[in-house]
DNA sequence: GCAAAAGTGTTAAGGCTACACCCATGT
DNA sequence: ACATGGGTGTAGCCTTAACACTTTTGC
């Protein structure tokens, strides 16, 4: 049998699934929709659905994500977005049994994304809600927001889920992908409480400024100021071209 | 619809296609096979096939790379390999047209395997060779064996490829799988041409040897020496348990 | 002896950590 | 005045780059 001979062509669905984090108030959390039908009905689980015919793997999960949340990839060349997220690709996942139904193989997509307002229930997902990575990932699984008892992610979601916020915690150390859990503008003390909610540790405040500020082409000044975070006015910044940095953020041992 | 129902189903076929990395002489090489039948029949492209109905990804890539090269996965608790690699995941790429006859989802793999002596032809291939990366990501693709005019990969496999090598190079800067392209016992030279290889540059073999023999669980020594590379007599080390490099290896710049 | 590859020693340059210290605002 | 967060200076430690030098083999 050739490798590929149409004749052995076997049947598999193909899904996309989304692992969108952020970071609200001190912690990072990630986008979990309640699944409204079997298998796993009134389960949390991460975003997702079915490629389509005529859809590349990137565009099917801009579209799941743009339905669940309303924000556009950032390289979508439209400026009318009001909010814009980081996209990549993740792994794929394809266990036989995974779906109890058929054979689905689904390819994780990684989104990172400044602090929304709240998520919006896209289509068919009975609710949608930012839970902290920590809840979804521990033993005993997410509550719901209504004080329900904990369960874990349905299908092999919680997998998925601690690939992505590993993805995201060793890759904000060589590039610059925490500005993308930024707002357009923001200041040197914000970008630092990002890499502290990824990491979970406390960093020097002094030597993380003259780190970010002294590394090309990764901050650049807007000219404005801002003291939304209290204190003496702070500068505004954007993200500059850079997407390696060099040197890297180190990551504190423990 | 909902994103998991059934009735949205849509037929994909999903296949696994492996880079299949080894250094030979003075630079790296990549496995390919010639192709017995359309589309792109007589083009080169990387080895491949279709995911069986009970079979995980990882497995398929294992059987794939076990029935092209005879190579088996490291992991594997069996002593009794002659020869073993490192396989790890890379990337899906799911365009809908990069196969002409249906819609193809590829789970690429990356596997990489110390320099072996020449490659069997699985089953269908009607040959397969291991070829410089340059010559099968240059323009003009790679020429045939007895002198055929040079031609690209096949399907977006040079695509693939690139991926795959640009995952090499940068993983071996901060991980212990440099020792994957190494046979069991090896020196610090060679271990030291590895990293030329793949990177394409010139290392003090000073400082490489302070660097890898005081990186703790790098290598570990196993008493024995050699003179096969000519020369004082040279330490034979092992891998150790290390997979994550601290501090990493450093890549010059240019 | 001579070439070749393996190792060790040393020094200067640069990055990181830790912390002292000053700056500009709100209350 | 004081609390709060923003920003700069500096000393010590550690890693790295560059290169001089010694060791041990084959021819």
């Amino acid at each position: 049998m050739s490798p590929y001979d149409p004749s052995a062509f076997l049947p598999f669905a193909v899904t996309v699934d989304l692992v969108v984090l952020t970071v609200r108030g001190q912690g990072l959390c990630a986008l979990a929709v309640r699944r409204g039908e079997p298998p796993f009905q009134g389960r949390w689980a991460l975003p997702g659905g079915f490629v389509r015919g005529d859809e590349d793997l990137a565009q099917a999960a801009a579209r799941e994500l743009a339905e669940e949340t309303g924000l556009c990839v950032q390289d979508t060349g439209g400026a009318e977005a009001a909010h814009t997220a980081h996209l990549e690709q993740l792994a794929t996942y394809g266990d036989p049994g995974r779906d109890p139904r058929m054979r689905v193989v689904s390819v994780a997509h990684l989104a990172l994304a400044p602090d929304l307002p709240a998520p919006r229930a896209g289509g068919d997902a009975h609710s949608a809600r930012w839970a902290p990575v920590e809840d979804l990932l521990g033993r005993d699984g997410v509550a719901g927001p209504g004080g329900e008892p904990p369960v874990p992610l349905a299908f092999d979601h919680a997998r998925i889920l601690a690939d992505g916020v590993e993805r995201a915690r060793s890759k904000i150390e060589y590039s610059s992908l925490a500005t993308a859990f930024c707002p357009p503008e923001f200041t040197v003390g914000e970008l630092r409480r990002v890499y502290e909610a990824v990491w979970g540790v406390a960093l020097d405040p002094r030597n993380f400024h003259r780190k970010v500020t002294g590394t090309p082409g990764f901050l650049v000044p807007t000219g404005g100021t801002t003291t939304r975070q209290g204190g003496r006015p702070a500068q505004l910044f954007r993200a500059g071209g850079a997407t390696v940095l060099n040197p890297p953020m180190l990551r504190p041992e423990i």
